[in-house]
DNA sequence: CTGAAAGCGCTTACAG
DNA sequence: CTGAAAGCGCTTACAG
């Protein structure tokens, strides 16, 4: 491998000032300048940047933590959080849970091993906040509280809600079914995210006087588990008018619902939450509330980028300050907060 | 950041010491051992990898080269491979072209710059081969041809279009759309993927005496062109009775021939190329041809691990020692080929 | 404007 | 079995 040392020779200057030519930094006389360049051309040189990495003690590189990017929800955040962080010159390190053995811990160690600059946490955790909050290395959350200091960013779920339940009140829905996750995930507290959304759908149907049921959908890795899960809903509940889940759900339940004769949106309204590409592959054009996925994305590598910047600037205090940060303008929940938008489709009335 | 000379110190030995019990390599005494790692608890120390990349030249991250995750198909190719190098104590670095102004060039740049140990390339490139055997760093094609040197993995696209072909004769079809990329690329020695069934199927189709036509789908990266496609197949050839064309294209179709009353498959037949999830979504069972995505991504692995552990072993001539085995037993076209299955749906009859 | 030197944090021969 | 030394390829103060 032909290094700083064989250009300098060659050019017959120092390292140093081949150094500064190769980064464009400091002042390089003209001659000096070509006689490197020249001498780089004739050697072909190339940079090695595992070099510069241990200098600078940074890679230049993002883990992104998701379940599995199988799932069309975490394949768009993941392409998205690309394209933000290629644009800020970063790299993007896939970093998927559903095969790890040893979960998200594994990539938690790799950033502590300095063989990332920063994480996405954008998967379930059992962990503590406290766990988070001790790591004291540039960590982001989307659509989890990961504890105090660690900055997150999620969809306006609310307002979600509320769209969905505007829908299917003013269409006059009798029999609501929601789909998503582990109930018990419910707890105050929890990291899980669409709890949001669900709760506030189930307290205006019940404002409203509509029944409205809850099932739990498989691990959102498994793809399969989603096709029994639209059978069982027309099992359970015979009499369902309105079925409201993930993209996927909502995809499989409408290729169930054609399956059983139901008619689609006279009988049975679905509406997907996510709008991912997945929503727009099923049987109609489904109905949806879409999530921003460049905002999301954008909001992301902008806390990203601050929580870099702060660990630069001051090893001490880095996380405090971007924790206020993040906290100012918020109500009791802390975090950025990106709307949400309703799209119509065939599938409602 | 509490280094190696830190823990050195506090246990009162030497560098040396510190770094034969870290990496658990030589002998070391247990006593030694043991003041050594109560050091390294007490001083919170971890290493950091950065040094041993540098000391190694060596990152253990391999890129993968798609034009987006945004697409089921590298949506799923990435994460098999994520998979596959994961278990290889590999990371993966997600490198996408469509947001790249300099497409492929860039991540090139960056595996001789060392920032990666090899590359999957899996997007369409209009470089010549000779551009990528003068690379000389690991490189591993996925279902195209890069050059000489460049081993490359690909499905059994053959007998892909020969399962459809026989599907559509024996079901009495009589005019077959086949749907696929720039038919400008179907020039010997092209790149481009898929050309290998849809010549199968044509040619099976002419034989049989099946009217066939050949429609251009959008670009892979532009999801929403697919929908006009599918539209304009049925403006253009009313008299359409199956339609072949990868997972996201079929899905459109069906959901096209729905709105329009086609009734599928008595009317309609349609079968999915790749069989990805995106195949599962659509309104009905798709029929499918299934590339073996595990395969194809343990066989894409393997060959990189030959590839890096070439580079490693002699600098020259290890392009062409891996040349020869991936050429070994392949006829005409060379390459490693993995086998796809049929798999039945409600969309054929 | 240019060069010699120290250093990024670790690993690996090489003496003892 | 342990330590002192050189080195991975580059960058950055610091003298000149």
């Amino acid at each position: 491998m032909v290094g700083m040392r064989d250009v300098a020779k060659e050019a017959g200057v120092s390292v140093s000032t081949v150094s500064l030519v190769v980064n464009g930094t400091g002042y390089v006389s003209d001659d000096m300048r070509a006689k490197v360049e020249a001498a780089m051309h004739e050697l072909h040189y190339i940079p090695n940047e595992l070099a510069r990495n241990l200098y600078r003690n940074r890679t230049n590189t993002i883990g992104v933590i998701v379940p599995t990017i199988l799932h069309p929800f975490f394949a768009t955040l993941t392409a998205h959080l690309q394209r933000e962080f290629a644009r800020r010159d970063l790299k993007t390190l896939l970093c998927s849970t559903a095969d790890a053995a040893t979960g998200e811990s594994e990539y938690v160690n790799m950033l502590q091993r300095h063989m990332m600059d920063g994480i996405i946490m954008a998967a379930h955790t059992e962990h503590q906040p406290d766990y988070w909050t001790s790591i004291h290395r540039p960590i982001v959350a989307f659509d989890r509280i990961l504890g105090e200091g660690v900055p997150s960013v999620r969809s306006d779920h609310e307002t979600g809600g509320r769209m969905i339940a505007r829908q299917l009140i003013g269409s006059g829905a009798r029999h609501v079914v929601l789909v998503g996750g582990p109930r018990s995930q419910f707890a105050e507290g929890t990291t899980f995210p669409t709890v949001r959304y669900h709760l506030t759908v189930e307290r205006m149907m019940a404002d409203a006087g509509i029944a409205c049921d809850y099932v739990e959908a498989g691990s959102v890795t498994d793809v399969v588990a989603h096709e029994a899960t639209a059978a069982a809903i027309f099992e359970r509940y015979p009499d369902v008018d309105a079925i409201v889940g993930s993209d996927v759900v909502a995809a499989m339940a409408l290729q169930e619902a054609e399956r059983r004769g139901i008619s689609v949106p006279a009988n049975l309204q679905i509406i997907a939450y996510d709008g991912t590409m997945a929503a727009e592959l099923a049987g109609k054009r489904l109905a949806m509330v879409r999530q921003d996925f460049a905002g999301i994305a954008a909001a992301l590598a902008e806390q990203m980028d601050q929580q870099i910047e702060a660990e630069n600037g001051s090893n001490h205090g880095a996380q405090s300050k971007s924790a206020e940060q993040v906290d100012a303008g918020e109500s009791a929940q802390p975090g950025q907060v990106v709307p949400v938008s309703f799209i119509a489709g065939e599938t409602t009335r």
